[in-house]
RNA sequence: CGGAGCGUAGCGCAGCCUGGUAGCGCAUCUGCUUUGGGAGCAGAGGGUCGUGUGUUCGAAUCACACCGCUCCGACCA
């Protein structure tokens, strides 16, 4: 069978790029490791950043913008900090450019005083603007959150899951009370997931992460985990309780109303253009790209059978005609997005393109449509029976009619669909690390999910030693989901009695 | 940074072993035909063969170095 891809997901890696070139959301660019967006892809960006920055806003926090730069003693201050982001991160070191001998290097008289580094993330110059802005418990809680560009050098760039330079929201506060930031800590997870769920149609597990995959300088880090069609999962969002750790490293206190200092507990949470990676490998199909109405850039796209003959003139008429009433409505609580494809080139390229893309709607309209006031249209999400492309025929009244409801029920399927998946291929049963391991052994290539065991949540050395026990096996914990049972098997490590229920499984 | 593979037209590849100065498919452009839907025929354009150095009368082809990409490790939103 024709599909629109060259590449089927039984070879996902390439799958995946072949859906990220031929769908246009990005392509990789000169500077290594750091992506080009394309405005598909930037289009689809803009629409979670535009919903999501409403749920930000909606639980009272504001937006700031923090510089690029950060002095290299900021970093320097919280210790587990540095050990984390040390061996990633981009360092500005001079001023000016000069010619030497013929060649342009950076000027050696030029050189900074001290050091910047390019932010990996912001903690330490928002604490910084914290420490001055915070002085009574009046000021708490301090709500920040920005919208910005980070740099981490990855050691193996992959577009939109990893790359050098990534965008992303980073939302940090400050609070009078530990319970009070826990509390934040976990509302922002609970947004993430709405977010996910709702907008991305991207099913997603909740939890805490365990001890060694704490963000550098947290007391707690919970994490939103989504499971790809290969049956690996993506960290799609985080959400960190840093306790007072930089707010001690950073001077960060508050007079409270008995006129005692207190170091404040401070948040920090974000999300990145990595969920647009996720929506890729949770959504994709053979051919291409299947998005969520939410998120598409355009929704419905209609595109005109042209053929260069006077009767051109009437379907273009009729066309423009739907397009307008189409983006007269309301879909998902914003104007419809549709479009006219009047590109000139040829009317199946068209609509294979569209195929590539993803849009959820695909609208064809020919000489015989147009007389007899009809459209024939495709789902994305359900477009063929067999080898076949499903084409359905209405009166383009009950189209028009019917639109919006066929957008959410688009939504609706994708997120049933990827739910099925999730919440099949959960394993739970398993008592030993040995059951375990044969179950990730056997038949290596095959689709394995994740399996939910119980531990004993050990720490320190013995806590090392499952990292490493699981490292040989591709394994990692993901996180230990909320909703946890009463009672626990035996620790799958340890053979202590279990405390807690863990999601293990291998990850991108 | 370690192991493996790969860089030849926009994309996918052949040619390399056995050195003689570049080819195929798709895409692009032009013309004609076709038209309920990824069309056919004819013609055309497009390449410093990743970069550099070396061997040679002659290098896509052989040697060395470097750069980049992909996969597997280490790192990670």
């Amino acid at each position: 069978m024709q599909r629109a891809l060259n590449v089927t997901r039984e070879r996902f890696a390439d799958w995946y790029q072949a859906v990220v070139r031929d769908a246009d959301m990005a392509e990789s660019s000169p500077v290594r490791g750091a992506m080009v967006i394309k405005p598909w892809g930037y289009g689809v960006w803009e629409l979670i950043q535009q919903e999501l920055d409403r749920r930000i806003k909606a639980t009272g926090h504001e937006n700031c913008y923090f510089p690029l730069f950060i002095p290299l003693s900021f970093i320097a201050k919280e210790a587990d900090h540095v050990d984390g982001f040390a061996k990633e991160m981009a360092v500005v070191t001079h001023h000016r450019l000069k010619q030497i001998d013929g060649k342009l290097v950076p000027d050696p008289e030029a050189k900074l005083e001290e050091p910047l580094v390019v932010r990996p993330t912001s903690e330490t110059i928002i604490g910084d603007a914290f420490s001055r802005w915070i002085r009574s418990h009046r000021d708490l809680p301090m709500l920040i959150n920005q919208w910005a560009n980070v740099v981490r050098w990855e050691m193996r760039p992959r577009l939109f899951l990893r790359t050098t330079e990534f965008l992303w929201q980073e939302g940090h506060t400050a609070h009078a009370t530990e319970a009070e930031a826990v509390e934040e800590t976990r509302k922002m997870l609970e947004v993430y997931r709405a977010f996910a769920e709702e907008i991305l149609a991207m099913p997603v597990i909740a939890g805490e992460k365990p001890e060694n995959e704490r963000f550098p300088g947290a007391v707690n880090t919970y994490s939103i985990e989504a499971m790809m069609q290969d049956g690996k999962a993506l960290q799609a969002g985080t959400s960190h309780f840093l306790g007072t750790h930089f707010a001690e490293a950073q001077n960060i206190k508050f007079q409270d109303d008995a006129g005692a200092l207190s170091f404040c507990n401070t948040t920090s949470w974000g999300v990145s253009t990595r969920l647009i990676g996720g929506v890729i490998m949770t959504h994709g199909d053979d051919d291409g790209l299947r998005l969520p109405p939410a998120i598409a850039p355009r929704q419905i796209v209609v595109v005109p059978m042209l053929r260069d003959k006077p009767e051109d003139a009437d379907v273009l008429a009729y066309c423009e005609n739907l397009v307008k009433a189409l983006s007269g409505m309301t879909a998902f609580g914003q104007p419809l997005r549709a479009l006219l494809d009047t590109k000139k080139i040829k009317s199946a390229e068209k609509r294979w393109n569209w195929v590539r893309r993803g849009a959820p709607l695909i609208v064809e309209i020919g000489p015989r449509d147009a007389a007899a006031g009809n459209v024939t249209y495709m789902r994305r999400d359900d477009l063929r029976d067999g080898d076949k492309v499903k084409s359905i025929a209405k009166p383009r009244v009950d189209f028009v009619e019917s639109a919006v409801q066929l957008l959410a029920e688009i939504q609706a399927g994708l997120y049933a669909d990827a739910k099925a998946r999730l919440d099949g291929n959960i394993k739970s049963g398993i008592t030993s690390f040995d059951a375990m391991a044969a179950y990730f052994g056997e038949d290596d290539d095959s689709f394995k999910g994740w399996v939910r065991v119980a531990w004993s949540r050990p720490t320190g050395t013995a806590l090392d030693a499952v990292e490493q026990k699981l490292k040989a096996l591709k394994l990692t914990i993901r996180n230990a989901p909320e909703g946890q049972p009463q009672t626990f098997g035996t620790c799958i490590f340890t053979g202590a009695p279990g405390v807690e229920e863990i999601l293990i499984g291998r990850a991108y």
